[in-house]
RNA sequence: CGCGGAGUGGAGCAGUCUGGUAGCUCGUCGGGCUCAUAACCCGAAGGUCGUUGGUUCAAAUCCUUCUCCCGCAACCA
């Protein structure tokens, strides 16, 4: 029986807009683990695919007048278009709207129902009328309200429940004696500190307000929680069944490690695992959650205005490059950054530098010195060894390192040998042995030893930048591709001809090409302002059309901030006493990180009077202040054309 | 005191578990070389490893005080 396959995943990715740089290096990254695998002579399995349903989904097709599958399926559509531009060698594209995927998530929601472990319950079912809050049992003290002490009422909204709380205790022991089942180890804590310390709730895995999802099938109206529907995907798409799973499933599951961002590692090693225990199926060996690409500091965000494609960079830069950034650029705990300035000097120093123009000087010297015949190594001297020795314990490097899965490590190990590589061209000066006749055996070797290393480079750069790596195989003529071709320094074929010279990566004027780049993004912005009152970003979809009968529902008055202060326990929030006529209320807004205290007070600014009071963190709320979103993603308070009077109707 | 992570030469990071002369890449400055993509090679400057106190023969590393930054959670009527 041979060594079972390497199963690997991305998340996959959700179909509410088109993926930015930040989204793809997720899929670069398990494709540099997957095709290393590959590499090293395993069995592989790579698996990504897109996750399509979901209110949030739902509302966004609405809004641009699609149907919900004619919106994911434009999405999906562009998800595997970048995936595929950036050369990613996944084996399965999984579709949560594949109907195979969609009936085997019902068969396993109804056998979780029918086992017991999931339930019909309701759905946040305390109610305190003082504070006029929800609560869930768990967040009762003492059988009543933990705001005000009242008693409270249940209350009922069906919802069917996952019972976590059952499987708790043997999570929490697998974590613990699996200590690498959390990378990197750090979340691990959070984790358990976070959710397991404090016991789980049981999670409401049904929803009946929205229909874009996988109904249960166990009851109408009710569909599948969409992180049940996505997190199934791992096993749907290798061909789980509950009532009898296929070969390949068999021989695949359990993955060897899901790839996923560091925001959802609390879905993939909590629910996921719970869910697996309770089908009965063995965990995944390890999830790992990843860092993120910020720009610059910031995290990319559409309405910062900083969203950076793939598309973009690969138009201008070209794949491989891109993949070397995203690869190397990111460390593997923290969050790395990306921006075009520091894209530039990578490119330029690395890959032209130091890559490019060693290839380059190389096949140019071969070609110069023996026409490009390659010559057997006959003068071998002491001054060789370091870089033989150096190329022949580099592949052990590289392996170790993808291991861990640090892969940007791994590359550096790769460019310490191009490094070396470099350095031994200037200690050997070919260009002096090649002015002396006597000297041309030992110019050979040199030469020779060049190309070898730079072989041994070639093939352990495959998983990375698999499209240079071949770009170098041809100039050199090697077609000694496979780990197993680094074991001895003479892969070489003596007697045969090096290909043409041919430029890697060009090195880039970083001056001008920052100038070029702030050319080019002014026009884009000028473009994206010109568009954006014709389409309307997501945010600015309208909502449904209503009547007059229904916006005289509301009561709008002018309110003036009299006092305001920030709240003590949650620090989104401030506190304002508002003068509504001659009653003076107390509002509770969302807007700390927009205004101050002092500047609140003395604000004119428009109020919904009628809003049902509501307790926030302790704190009363009798209504509602107004505030408009602006483009950079500020809030600014709804004032009138000069001074009103408080408590007048707005209409 | 909600939980967790981090603070290392101008920039980005490693080293911390398993104390023992502070390392890598980029940048800067000086030199060398000419096969090559103004590339490559060598050398130098630059850090009391955020702060306080402690353990030790010895602390970036272990314990402790404070501070700043980031993430997660709660809060956004």
């Amino acid at each position: 029986m041979g060594k079972k396959p390497y199963y690997i995943t991305t998340a996959i990715a959700y179909t509410s807009r088109t993926p930015h740089i930040g989204n793809t290096y997720e899929a670069v990254l398990t494709d540099s683990i997957a095709r290393y695998h590959r590499l090293a002579g395993e069995e592989v399995f790579f698996q990504t695919g897109t996750d399509e349903h979901g209110q949030k989904i739902q509302q966004q097709a609405e809004a641009m007048g699609m149907t919900p599958k004619e919106h994911v399926d434009n999405i999906a559509g562009e998800v595997k278009q970048i995936w595929d531009m950036m050369n990613t060698s996944y084996d399965k594209f999984i579709r949560t709207t594949d109907a195979d995927h969609e009936a085997v998530v019902q068969k396993i929601f109804r056998r979780l129902y029918e086992q017991g472990d999931i339930y019909k319950g309701k759905y946040e079912g305390q109610y305190c009328t003082s504070c006029e809050a929800f609560y869930t049992s768990s967040q009762l003290v003492e059988g009543k309200c933990p705001q005000c002490g009242s008693e409270v009422t249940p209350t009922s909204e069906d919802a069917y429940f996952l019972r976590l709380s059952k499987y708790q205790d043997r999570l929490m022991k697998h974590i613990e004696e699996n200590p690498h089942f959390i990378q990197p180890e750090s979340r691990k804590n959070e984790m358990i500190n976070n959710f397991l310390k404090p016991g789980l709730q049981d999670l409401a895995v049904s929803r009946t307000s929205f229909n874009w999802g996988i109904p249960t099938s166990v009851e109408d109206g009710h569909v599948i929680y969409v992180w049940i529907d996505a997190l199934s995907n791992y096993i749907t798409g290798i061909g789980y069944d509950p009532d009898g799973s296929s070969e390949q499933f068999k021989k695949l599951w359990p993955a060897d490690v899901h790839i996923i961002g560091k925001d959802i590692l609390r879905f993939h090693t909590i629910y996921w695992p719970i869910m697996l225990m309770a089908l009965d199926l063995p965990l995944p060996k390890q999830v790992f959650g990843h860092p993120w690409l910020l720009m610059g500091a910031d995290k990319m965000s559409k309405s910062k205005g900083n969203v950076i494609y793939a598309k973009d960079l690969v138009d201008r830069y070209g794949v491989d490059a891109v993949r070397y950034y995203l690869l190397h650029e990111m460390p593997f705990a923290h969050d790395g950054s990306l921006s075009y300035e520091l894209v530039v000097q990578r490119i330029n120093s690395d890959l032209a530098n130091v890559l490019g123009n060693l290839v380059n000087r190389t096949i140019a010297m071969q070609k110069k010195y023996f026409g490009g015949e390659i010559l057997p190594p006959t003068e071998k001297t002491e001054a060789d060894e370091e870089l033989i020795a150096m190329a022949l314990a580099a592949p052990k490097l590289v392996d170790e390192r993808m291991r861990e899965l640090r892969v940007a490590d791994a590359m550096d190990a790769i460019w310490a040998l191009l490094r070396r590589s470099n350095k031994y061209i200037d200690e050997t000066e070919p260009w002096i042995l090649a002015r002396d006749e006597a000297k041309k055996a030992r110019l050979a070797t040199v030469m020779y030893h060049l190309l070898e290393s730079i072989r041994f480079s070639a093939v352990l750069l495959q998983p990375f930048l698999p499209e240079t790596a071949e770009r170098i195989f041809a100039q050199i003529q090697s077609d000694k591709k496979c780990l197993c071709s680094l074991n001895a320094f003479d892969g070489m074929a003596v007697g045969s001809f090096v290909g043409e010279a041919e430029v890697l990566f060009a090195r880039i004027d970083e001056q001008k090409e920052l100038a070029e780049l702030e050319s080019l993004l002014a026009e884009k912005e000028k473009a994206a302002q010109a568009e954006a009152p014709k389409q309307g970003g997501e945010k600015k979809a309208f909502k449904p059309e209503i009547t007059i009968e229904d916006f005289a529902k509301l009561d709008l008055r002018v309110g003036h901030v009299l006092e305001c202060k920030r709240h003590p326990k949650a620090d989104k929030l401030l506190i304002s006493q508002v003068k509504l006529g001659n009653e003076i209320r107390q509002i509770v807004s969302g807007v700390a990180a927009h205004y101050t205290p002092e500047e609140m007070v003395g604000k004119e600014v428009a109020v919904v009077a009628n809003l049902a009071p509501i307790n926030l963190r302790g704190e009363l709320s009798q209504g509602m202040l107004l505030f408009a979103d602006t483009a950079e993603g500020k809030l600014k308070a709804v004032t009138f054309d000069g001074s009103v009077e408080s408590g007048m109707p707005i209409k």
